[in-house]
DNA sequence: AAGAACTCCTGTTGGC
DNA sequence: TGCCAACAGGAGTTCT
């Protein structure tokens, strides 16, 4: 489900309900998610205080008055739900029940001194959740190999090409490489690859000259990729199948894609006359047109 | 050592 | 209608 400006939306959406609150509670409800939750996950919450709430590509990372930190990915189907203080036991939207009554695929259930509640559901559960020290996050396990904030002033054409120059590899590899940029998904990569009229299989490395200089493209590249994501947050993010913000609404985001899940419909381009196409890369959808992008 | 394939998990969809 | 393969917003691990 989640990259950047999904992710984005989420801890906006979060923010209000968690920081300044202190847990009272904390349910887990099964030993893991994608991985097993830290030791003493509710005890080492209970009591804490959430200093302040931020994002790192696709992590959010509460920090605590405890001097750890909660990192919270939210793999493909993660999904956070605040129900507001006084507002009792179902939520909104909360229909498929098992048969010992509690909503299926909710496995975490925060609570706060200020009433607030907090679910975290997860269908296939490639979420997870850790604690780590706040004064060691830069170089914890999960944050120690991610590249540069797409959204940070570190992204410039002179960056990415240096970053790409010599890879072979293809331009929506790369981009999807998190060691490089860090918080770019399926989606935003192909959207950005064809506002740059790029092509997604060109070798990554075609962006810069044999001395790594950027080309033309490599500053159009640094530029749509701005563009798109912060378009993409301004939107409140892309529902596709089942993401939805903290409060339940939806983004919009996904009104304005050009290429993704757009198989077969005509180029948005006027006069192009090509259809869009569906390649698989390594295992996963690109979406592109053969006649604006070009290698 | 870069790059691609495989893997985790559940639910939905589209083709026959 | 049913069945089954393909696919889904991610990314760590394992191969080549």
């Amino acid at each position: 489900m989640p990259e950047l400006p999904e992710v984005e939306t989420v801890r906006r959406g979060l923010e209000p309900a968690m920081v300044g609150a202190r847990f009272v509670a904390v349910e887990q409800r099964r030993p893991d998610l994608r991985f097993p939750f830290p030791a003493r996950f509710p005890a080492r919450l209970v009591g804490a205080r959430v200093e302040g709430l931020s994002r790192r590509a696709k992590y959010l990372v509460a920090d605590l008055s405890s001097g750890e930190s909660l990192i919270m990915h939210l793999g493909m189907t993660g999904r956070f739900t605040v129900a507001a203080p006084g507002a009792g036991g179902a939520m909104l939207g909360e229909f498929h029940h098992e048969a010992g009554g509690l909503p299926a695929h909710d496995h975490v259930v925060f609570s706060f001194d200020t009433g607030a509640r907090i679910t975290y559901n997860d269908v296939r559960r490639f979420g997870y959740m850790d604690l780590v020290p706040t004064a060691g996050l830069a170089t914890c396990r999960h944050f120690a190999t991610l590249g540069l904030e797409p959204l940070g002033n570190a992204l410039s054409g002179e960056v990415l090409a240096d970053l790409f120059a010599r890879r072979i590899a293809p331009l929506k590899a790369a981009l999807l490489d998190q060691r490089l940029i860090a918080g770019l998904g399926n989606i935003y990569v192909c959207e950005a690859l064809f506002r740059a009229r790029l092509h997604p299989e060109a070798p990554a490395g075609s962006i810069a000259t044999k001395t790594g200089r950027p080309r033309a493209s490599a500053h159009r590249l640094a530029q749509t990729i701005r563009a798109v994501l912060e378009e993409a947050v301004a939107a409140g993010g892309s529902t596709l199948r089942d993401f939805a913000h903290a409060d339940g609404s939806l983004g919009y985001f996904q009104h304005a894609f050009q290429v993704y899940d757009r198989e077969g419909e005509p180029c948005v381009t006027p006069g192009c006359g090509h259809v869009v196409r569906r390649i698989v890369q390594s295992g996963r959808s690109t979406f592109f047109c053969e006649g604006c992008q070009r290698r």
